[in-house]
DNA sequence: TCATTTAACGTTTTT
DNA sequence: CGTTAAATGA
């Protein structure tokens, strides 16, 4: 197979570039993830370089995941064997592996665990906690926040405390560094510091920096304009004297900036890298016309960016189609109705439509609509199936067996399955085992020694002790399939979980899920690693379903019918970025050019005059960006406000003592008493309730 | 110590 | 409005 076969002359160009710094500046829908995959290819097919020796880097799991089956297709190769490109992935992913192999010259353990968003949340009130800092003034998640912008920017906590003035600033100095100090000993490892680590590995170790700057021959980093400081500096570190680095990205898709993205790297890559080829991508192969020139009108408006000018062979198609709606209600409504009859029509499918939203809060109204309507959907992020409570319990049973320092996850399991122990006694516990300098699962162990706590609490923790020592035993020779049966039924974790209620059968759904994902995986690490660093943005979707998601989640992506709904002033742009500046609306407004510029062939966009948000009523403006557009769209005359049901199971039939009733939450059961709107009702399962008839959703049976 | 009730609080986007 | 943390009582 010719793998110059379909290019343009550009994208041919850019494949064909054997050496030396390259920049392709590429515009939404121009074939970018096409031409990074087929210079891979190319570099392997016809410049003899080894997969092994290409970092190539993507910005989610998905990403690298869908380029590492086109790239077996284009080489004729089985992609699906460990080691096919094995430096293919996201940079946390990459810095993962490197950290693994080499982590301990900076005195990284062996064994690190990866901490999550909650467990640094939880590490932090747990300083603040020790430190005596109240949370009335200082909020967890905002130090958190303020910890990890540190870190992608480089600060540590000492030159943070250095520039700190406010006695706010001086606080949040204390918290970063005992939480650095905690972390440490928990032998764990945060998202930002994964890529801090490797910046110091690479720094200090000059046989480790040569060694990979050696193994790379070739260097590609997709999305670059998302990249942030820490990111950066890794790639200066790694790039050798071949300086065989391309980069592609689109400045005008940047939207991650308040997540330490800096788009100047892409404006300033041929000053880093004297000599850079540049290749602009300009020709669209996704949109429409009317879509492009919309979307292109909204980017104009903003001062900072480069000047592109993008361009489609394909016909103007349909007016972009703004629809102003009464209420949130409403908007979901028509959203669901429009779907719906479309398909029932013959026309589309439904994985041809695409729900994009600003915040994950709007779903709701959505899903209820879609329930309604009976159109089949699918979110993508929102809670991550490792996010769900009984997964997050096992990994840390999992966590504390591979790293027994991790004192996140024994806080979190100490009591699960209820064991007696509260508290007061997991306190106690902690604060002899630090100064024991025993591990936890050590420290359990020898519970019996210390003097503070009570007897029911230490034969609880001796119990628990013993039960991990056996899970802990021969961690190197079993499967994580292996480790997780042995714990479920050491604990008893599934009778636990079991309580009669219709969620119990979930949450058993959800463990048997978490079995035949986990033997995807050979050793424990491999598996805690991929549980870690998978992101909510990477559920795949099966074609069949309408996908609902946020903007920021839709990035890379492409949809025949694409909906942006809520396009209200303080909604996008978000009210946040009023007192921000200009620099925060302009990235709203990239916001809003990625979405619109996902959409092929159809793209509707609505708003609401009213909708209940923090549980009040508000009357937003349409979005500014409406107004930006142009004459490329078509504006629908305000549908008149119609009646529609608050609630889908709402019936005016009254129920009656005696009856038997089906809860969407609690399972079946019969109604004893009836005031009203208000209903008791006596479960099945024992428990009884007293519910409003309005909203229960019950169902007669 | 634990389960149930009550209060407060929050919504920007996420590797 | 919906979720979660604190407070209360058993």
């Amino acid at each position: 197979m010719d793998l110059l076969d379909g290019l343009n002359p550009a994208q041919s160009e850019a494949v064909q570039i054997k050496s030396g710094p390259l920049l392709i500046l590429a515009g939404a829908g121009s074939g970018k993830t096409k031409t990074l995959t087929n210079r891979i290819a190319y570099l392997i097919a016809n410049d003899s370089v080894m997969p092994s020796e290409i970092l190539a880097v993507t910005f989610t799991n998905k990403a690298a995941r869908e380029m590492r089956e086109r790239l077996g297709v284009l080489l004729k190769q089985s992609s699906a064997h460990r080691g096919f490109m094995p430096w293919m992935g996201t940079f946390h992913g990459i810095c993962v592996r490197m950290l693994r192999i080499d982590g301990e010259a900076v005195g990284v353990p062996k064994n690190f665990v990866i901490y999550d968003e909650d467990d640094r949340q939880g590490l932090v009130k747990q300083v603040m906690k020790r430190l005596a800092i109240s949370d009335n003034d200082i909020k967890a998640k905002s130090v958190s926040a303020a910890i990890s912008s540190s870190k992608n920017e480089m600060v540590s906590p000492e030159e943070y405390e250095a520039s700190a003035q406010a006695p706010y600033q001086k606080n949040v100095a204390k918290i970063y560094k005992k939480y650095e100090e905690l972390r440490k000993i928990a032998g764990a490892l945060d998202f930002d510091d994964l890529l801090i680590e490797v910046v110091h590995l690479l720094r200090e170790s000059s046989t480790v920096r040569t060694k990979w700057q050696k193994n790379f021959k070739h260097i590609l980093i997709d999305e670059y304009q998302d990249t942030n400081a820490a990111q950066y500096n890794i790639i200066k570190l790694l790039v050798n004297d071949q300086r065989n680095i391309c980069v592609v990205g689109d400045d005008w898709q940047s939207i991650y900036s308040w997540r330490g993205a800096d788009f100047t790297n892409i404006l300033n890559f041929e000053r880093d890298f004297k000599g850079a080829k540049v290749i602009k991508l300009e020709q669209n192969y996704r949109s429409t016309g009317n879509i492009l020139d919309a979307a292109s009108n909204v980017i104009a408006k903003n001062v900072n960016r480069t000047d592109k000018k993008l361009w489609t062979t394909v016909g103007p198609g349909a007016p972009v189609q703004v629809h102003e709606l009464y209420d949130e209600a409403e908007e979901a409504n028509l959203v669901a109705e429009r779907i719906s009859s479309h398909v029932a029509m013959g026309a589309r499918k439904f994985g041809d439509f695409a729900i994009l939203y600003r915040t994950n809060a709007q779903s709701y109204t959505l899903e209820r609509a879609f329930l309604r309507f009976r159109v089949p959907y699918q979110i993508v992020g929102g809670v991550r199936f490792y996010d769900r409570k009984e997964i997050k319990d096992i990994i840390a049973y999992l966590r504390l067996t591979y790293q027994p320092q991790d004192r996140m996850s024994f806080s979190r399991i100490v009591n699960i399955p209820t064991r007696g122990v509260g508290a007061m006694s997991l306190e106690k516990f902690l604060l002899w085992q630090s100064e024991s300098g025993m591990d936890i699962i050590t420290a359990l162990a020898s519970v019996e020694q210390t003097s503070t706590i009570t007897a029911k609490a230490k034969s609880a923790l001796a119990d628990l002790g013993e039960k991990l020592r056996s899970a802990q035993s021969d961690l190197e020779t079993t499967s994580p399939n292996e480790i997780i049966e042995k714990i479920l039924s050491l604990t008893g974790y599934r009778q636990y979980i079991a309580d009669g209620t219709p969620q119990a059968e979930e949450r058993e759904a959800n463990i048997g899920a978490l079995l035949s994902d986990a033997q995807n995986f050979a050793t424990l690490p491999d598996f805690l690693e991929e549980v870690a660093l998978m992101s909510s943005a990477d559920t795949s979707s099966d074609g069949q379903k309408v996908t609902l998601m946020t903007l920021h989640a839709a990035k890379g992506l492409e949809f025949p019918v694409v909906f942006i709904v809520g396009v209200e002033e303080g909604i996008l742009p978000h009210a946040m970025v009023y007192e921000a500046g200009t620099a925060e609306l302009e990235e709203e407004r990239r916001l809003m050019y990625v979405g619109m510029t996902r959409a092929r062939e159809e793209l509707h966009l609505t708003y609401a005059a009213s909708r209940i948000q923090f549980g009040v009523r508000s009357y937003n403006p349409v979005s500014r960006f409406i107004e930006d557009m142009g004459n490329q769209v078509a504006l629908s005359a305000p549908v008149a406000p119609h009646f529609t049901p608050s609630q889908e199971f709402y019936s005016d039939e009254l129920f009656t003592v005696g009856e038997h009733v089906r809860s969407s939450s609690f399972g079946t059961g019969e109604v004893v008493e009836v005031d009203g709107l208000a209903l008791t009702i006596k479960f099945d399962n024992g428990q009884t309730k007293k519910l409003n008839i309005e909203y229960a959703r019950l169902e007669k049976i």
